[in-house]
DNA sequence: CCGTTGACCAGGC
DNA sequence: GGCCTGGCCAACG
């Protein structure tokens, strides 16, 4: 495989979040593994203010389901309103359906 | 260059 | 069942 420099661990991370499905969630950890990153470069990544509009950034929640705390574009409210428009469901402790979270696995 | 920090995750109490 | 600690790695100052 072709050699990749350390800055291009971020842009792992974007092309990554960019392979999720509409209407699906994922988490840190998962990202992480389709970027060969740990969970703590994910999220530093995505927290470096991507382009929203390339990196969907709010179909990334944490594993238990909950949203992003302190969601750069409003609010976890922001960030919950576009999983409702994208068709995501939520459960009604206000976190992602299990069902609506999907995997890169086989 | 070294130290600190960070949108995490898993384990222990 | 909730809270704390440790560990991983890369970017920022």
């Amino acid at each position: 495989m072709a050699s990749k420099s350390t800055s291009d661990k971020y842009a792992a991370v974007y092309e990554a979040v960019r392979q999720i499905p509409k209407g699906c969630v994922t988490g840190y950890g998962i990202i992480g593994y389709m970027a060969d990153v740990n969970p703590r470069v994910v999220g530093y990544a995505l927290h470096s203010n991507p382009d929203s509009k390339l990196t969907p950034c709010h179909r990334v929640v944490f594993k238990d389901g909950k949203l992003t705390p302190g969601y750069v574009f409003g609010g976890e409210n922001a960030q919950r309103d576009r999983l409702l428009d994208e068709g995501v469901v939520f459960d009604i402790d206000g976190k992602v359906s299990k069902e609506s979270f999907w995997s890169p696995y086989p």
